[in-house]
DNA sequence: GAGCCTTTGAAGATA
DNA sequence: TATCTTCAAAGGCTC
């Protein structure tokens, strides 16, 4: 069972997770090259020792699961990162004291020490960053796609299109519901807007291909540039409460990028779809006060996706995100194991951080408010047929849906007005059971991915017989059981998708894997990611601009 | 314009 | 406890 190294008793990550880095000879010279300046070293210092106290605050204590172990946790793992920046000064985004910056940098400062703490105070801490954002430090976006005040070179509505919400600090409190003496009341002076980040990159510097010189110390360098100085590593000062607000929003004002607000595009992908099916509702919910919705952290894979979207993307005439990310989960498997195990301590790393921000959310709350919305929807409905019993009877309980055949609340109907089929487009992922075969535009798809793909672009083939090189990183319990059959999963390469992943053999041959797009070589840097990502997100913000 | 597609992993829900 | 389901990101595509 791969594992990472807890870094001095985290228990929260996932303890599959878990695995042993090794050293990284070379990326300690690139370190060595790209080491901070003294101002920066000063500043790391600096945010150590206030980190210190931020985790001997009582109001650390607050209110978490399994808090006080984490805690602990922290502690210790920040005291082996105060020892390992004496030694290293930088550790590199990839070493095993792995994104040094990350915990700090990105821990929002109401665990700083009530002395530091003013109620009337709105100051915040955050990662400003500009349109770049660091690739792996995964929580980097969320500050930065919710705290961009616009860059001078960047529309403000930029993100419009895509529900990339980037807005001038002085609509952050209506947009994002802020409580009072929240966000929205940051101003320019308070040092968090962002500044040229990454001067020297343009904006839509990651079309080209990730540059070895891109080491994660000089990107992490840049990114530690992102700070803007030695007075914004300095303790900030924060409201009290740990708790989230009423609107669910972390009382410091943060607008974390897992936070989505009700406007935001996905709120409708997901949870307001049968909004626009019944006007009534829908204004009877308007009237109510939205709450922002807190996204769930993002997994090692998602994580990997984020960085390496941009460099596929580049590499290869893909567009369509379902191709891509058949791509990137080829990569993924032919990933090594430990280039899996940095995201996968970032990916925990940034749930430890999910968690800290909002203790009391939980992936249930999605997990209700979408099925709360279908249950609203059934109820405001009295016209509607109800239960499949109804429609179908007991004689053809093959039509039921699933609720109906656990004698739960029907959702065939959720609604209203007609009586769909069974095999209804729109209910088929609902009801219908878990079908193997492709639908139609998956079967496009599909077969568009069976087509030779642009140089570079094709996914590693497995080597015969071998499904894989690599260890298994997943939990070791996990088992997973899509309901789609991923086209590409078949099985050669997974043989039973409900088998575990990464059920691989490492062998020491990775010429395949070597093989593997131009893009496995820059991976083999896996320094490549920060800069290049951070440029990524500018194009990314370029292209929704246009 | 809403929703689908596609990937893996985490976690909640269910049997 | 094991299995199933949902959600997270992304953006082109389909209807």
């Amino acid at each position: 069972m791969p594992q990472l190294s807890s870094g001095g008793g985290d228990d929260l990550g996932a303890n599959d997770e878990m695995i042993a880095f090794k050293d990284e000879g070379e990326q300690e010279e690139k370190i060595q090259e790209n080491a901070f300046t003294e101002r920066d070293l000063a500043d790391l210092k600096s945010s150590l020792v206030n980190e210190s106290e931020i985790n001997q605050s009582p109001n650390s204590a607050a209110v978490r699961r399994g808090q006080q172990g984490e805690q602990r946790g922290y502690q210790e793992k920040h005291r082996e990162h105060h020892d390992g920046v004496s030694k290293h000064q930088d550790g590199g985004m990839y070493k095993t004291q792995a994104y040094p910056g990350y915990p700090f940098l990105m821990l929002p400062d109401p665990y700083l020490p009530n002395g530091s703490i003013s109620p009337s105070s709105n100051k915040v801490s955050v990662v400003q960053q500009s349109h770049g954002m660091h690739p792996l430090t995964s929580l980097l976006p969320y500050s930065n796609e919710h705290f961009n005040p616009s860059p001078p070179h960047l529309p403000t509505d930029m993100s419009q299109k895509t529900g990339i919400h980037r807005h001038q600090s002085q609509d952050l409190s209506g947009y994002y519901s802020l409580p009072p003496g929240g966000v929205g009341q940051i101003s320019p002076s308070m040092g968090w807007q962002s500044q040229p980040v990454y001067p020297s990159l343009p904006p839509c510097g990651f079309r080209q291909p990730y540059s070895s010189n891109l080491s994660s110390a000089s990107s992490y360098s840049r990114y530690r540039s992102l700070l803007g100085g030695p007075s914004q590593m300095q303790p900030r000062k924060f409201p009290h409460s740990l708790m989230l607000g009423p609107s669910g929003m972390h009382p410091t004002g943060i607008p974390h990028p897992a936070i989505v607000p009700p406007s935001g595009k996905q709120e409708h992908d997901h949870y307001d779809r049968s909004m626009y099916m019944k006007p009534q509702v829908e204004a009877k919910r308007e009237k109510e006060p939205k709450k922002p919705v807190i996204k769930k952290p993002l997994n090692a894979f998602m994580l990997y996706m984020k960085e390496m979207r941009a460099k596929v993307i580049a590499e290869c005439t893909l567009k369509e995100s379902a191709a891509i990310n058949q791509i990137l989960g080829r990569r993924w498997h032919a990933l090594t194991r430990e280039e899996q195990a940095k995201y996968y301590e970032l990916a925990r790393k940034e749930r430890q951080l999910h968690m800290q921000l909002y203790p009391t959310w939980s992936a249930r709350d999605n997990y209700k408010r979408r099925k709360r919305e279908k249950l609203q929807d059934s109820n405001t409905d009295p016209g509607s047929p109800k239960k499949c019993r109804a429609r179908f009877g007991l004689n053809q309980q093959t039509d039921w849906c699933g609720p109906c055949r656990r004698k739960k609340k029907c959702i065939r109907y959720l609604q209203g007005g007609g009586c769909p089929s069974p095999t209804s487009s729109d209910l088929s992922a609902i009801d219908s059971p878990p079908s193997h075969s492709p639908s139609p535009t998956r079967h496009h798809l599909y077969q568009q991915h069976q087509l030779p793909p642009s140089p570079g672009c094709s996914p590693p083939p497995p080597p015969p017989g071998s499904p894989s090189t690599h260890l298994p990183l997943s939990p070791p319990t996990h088992t997973r059981s899509h309901t789609r059959l991923p086209p590409l999963q078949t099985a050669s390469k997974r043989g039973d998708p409900r088998q575990p992943k990464h059920s691989y053999t490492h062998t020491s041959t990775h010429t395949y894997t070597h093989l593997d797009l131009s893009g496995r070589a820059s991976h083999g840097d896996t320094a490549t990611l920060s800069v290049a990502k951070a440029a990524g997100l500018s194009l990314k913000v370029l292209t929704e601009s246009q």
